[in-house]
DNA sequence: TATATAATTAACTATCTAGTTAGTTAATTA
DNA sequence: TAATTAACTAACTAGATAGTTAATTATATA
């Protein structure tokens, strides 16, 4: 019979449906993504995610930000005061994997946009985007000025990673099934330290001298 | 005044639907795509589209399987009668990439649908998807036995390539316009030759005995 | 040429969705 | 405590969308 009042809580309230909007964005993607079943989600009515942003795309956006925000903190912070190129791409390539592992649709939700060709992207993204990829960029120059990488693309080897780290976080319900299906060879028992691990050393021997 | 009477091809129609339906597919993602726009792209009545194919979620299944259908094709055609496994994977990364160039949208419809987490999978298409994997692996594992390939993870190894390649593929505009905007080195000017065969290289390195 | 059938259409329904609005309640401040 | 503001809601609009249906037209065949 009690109405259940709520606390108000504006600050509670914007980042429980940034919160929400980020798991849904990542899982169904934008279109499929409804505003009616988020605010269920979030135990809001509509009308707040619109009182907060705007307009789905508005939302979007600050969703893609937080992500890049969050990534960026992360790696930026792994990689201060080393200067060992090895050693800090085998970082860089850890703490994007354990990140992946641990925010699983985070990443996915940053290559989705990056694929999204024909897309307008925002120049904040943008330059979010170009950000994160500058940080990686210098460690492969650093790496060849000493003499320990060679023959270095950087778009390439930056997506080989990123591609593969995600493909893999992203497959592995689908990587398990054909395994217990057809005992396919998916790495279905792999966990995500073995995975980043081999990549990282994967990656070192093709950058290594010829 | 006179309208024009358009020649009946039941064989035709269905074709023109399911050739739209995938450039509409790929370019816009399952949900973005209206069948509305579908009809009106091949001239037809939306309703022929559920007179061919039943449903949308239909419809999109035949696209599914027929772009794998054609990829596998290509792929097992290049790889016949070759017993080089190095040659053969070569050929692989080759054709693979050659195709994914010249329709763009095809492979990143299929990584986007292996990416879908949580899905329910038809059966068909997941054997289909098994096929071209298992294609795959064989090439590996014949190269592990004649002693060219060393310490291989065929998932892992699989992902690098599709991965890349498709990113490099899909994100096409995105790094012209990085590269114009700030003169990042986004590999803007590579063609796709010149990536498939960087590809091939740095996956030929490393797995190569340490 | 008459008939059956396959291909096609116009017009519809039911449902969903982003976004709005006018009004209400809780919290803050004067 | 009265007035103001910020957080919130219910009920709505307008447009889109998947899917249906009953009727129509072209084509092949008997």
């Amino acid at each position: 019979m009690s109405k259940i009042i709520k606390k108000r809580n504006a600050v509670a309230s914007k980042n429980l449906i940034l919160r929400n909007a980020t798991k849904l964005f990542s899982k169904k993607g934008y279109s499929s993504t409804s505003m009616e079943e988020l605010a269920s989600m979030c135990d809001l009515n509509k009308a707040m995610i619109f009182y907060y942003f705007d307009s789905k795309q508005g939302l979007y956006e600050a969703v893609i930000i937080e992500v890049l925000d969050e990534i960026y903190k992360h790696l930026a912070k792994e990689n201060k005061s080393i200067d060992n190129p090895k050693q800090e791409l085998s970082n860089f390539i850890k703490t994007f994997a354990s990140f992946s592992d641990s925010h699983p649709y985070l990443p996915s939700l940053l290559l989705k946009e990056l694929s999204d060709s024909g897309a307008k992207i925002p120049k904040t993204l943008f330059s979010h985007m170009k950000k994160l990829y500058t940080l990686f960029t210098n460690i492969l120059k650093r790496g060849e000025e000493v003499g320990d990488f060679f023959d270095v693309v950087p778009m390439i080897i930056y997506f080989m990673i990123m591609g593969t780290l995600n493909l893999m976080v992203t497959t592995k319900n689908l990587r398990d099934m054909a395994h217990e299906m057809d005992g396919l060879d998916t790495c279905s028992t792999c966990d995500m330290d073995e995975i980043s691990e081999y990549i990282d050393k994967k990656i070192q021997k093709l950058l290594k001298d010829k």
